[in-house]
DNA sequence: TATAGTTATTTGACATGTAAAATAATTTAA
DNA sequence: TTAAATTATTTTACATGTCAAATAACTATA
């Protein structure tokens, strides 16, 4: 009977928190996650996305964004501003200390990411994105 | 600059997420979950492993551990009984209830991983555990 | 236009994980 | 042998994530 932690859910799984413990490290200076470095990059690339335009960028439950949104919200990096077109929604604005940040932790995430992609080689790169985009 | 989605923080962790959501789906009918069953897994290989011992096993802090094997207690699946030889610490033992699911959750994982493993050359599995050593 | 059905977000209950502090027992060393 | 240091586990506080239910606002339709 194979070992289950050679099996692809453990080994993922396990990869994925150490990756995660390594950048809430790196990024505690700061005040941050990993995960709500996520919300300040996707917002780098568009500014005024809505709750559940971030979910679906996030790939997490629209119900996951309201408390990451409310914690760089308190740490005033990130504001909730209503939708002039649907009064349900709030779209999402980094503050400038939160942009400045969000430059910041880019920078972070990308340097470990290029060590990350070091260990691995291309196809294994592929072989990632290919899980990822099966699974979805 | 490069989308954040393409970083292998990102995409190792929505993997896991996925993965474990469908575990943990396929197992509702069980009421047990993907982290529960790699107790469960591990205690399949060697009964009687102490707290310290699975949490090294599963790769988690030793406090996670204390919650996972109270929610497998309380469902009469483990038992922790005093250590003789150290009065500090629990050995974990399965039920016949726990051993007999621990024999069905087994199956259900392994099953899905034939069809993950299916998704990635050899090479990309491969990756997978390199990067796991790599990191840890 | 009233109403029924959708949609965006939040809330609450729960499982998971980390980190630091608390407990209790074991070991080491003076 | 007693005191100090170490070790096993738990506890507490907090961040994360899912799911289902609650709110509130929008949309479609009779």
């Amino acid at each position: 009977m194979e070992d289950f932690t050679n099996f692809i859910c453990f080994q993922l799984g396990a990869s994925a928190r150490k990756i995660q413990n390594y950048y809430n490290n790196l990024f505690k200076p700061y005040g941050i996650t990993l995960g709500q470095s996520f919300i300040l990059m996707a917002l780098l690339q568009r500014e005024g996305l809505n709750i559940g335009g971030l979910a679906e960028k996030l790939m997490l439950d629209n119900s996951a964004l309201t408390g990451l949104v409310d914690r760089l919200e308190k740490e005033d990096l990130v504001q909730r501003r209503v939708d002039p077109e649907d009064r349900r929604a709030y779209l999402i604005y980094m503050t400038d200390k939160g942009r400045e940040l969000a430059h910041t932790v880019y920078a972070l995430v990308d340097q470990f990411n290029q060590q990350l992609r070091g260990m691995l080689g291309e196809e294994q790169q592929e072989g990632i994105k290919l899980l990822l985009k099966s699974l979805s």
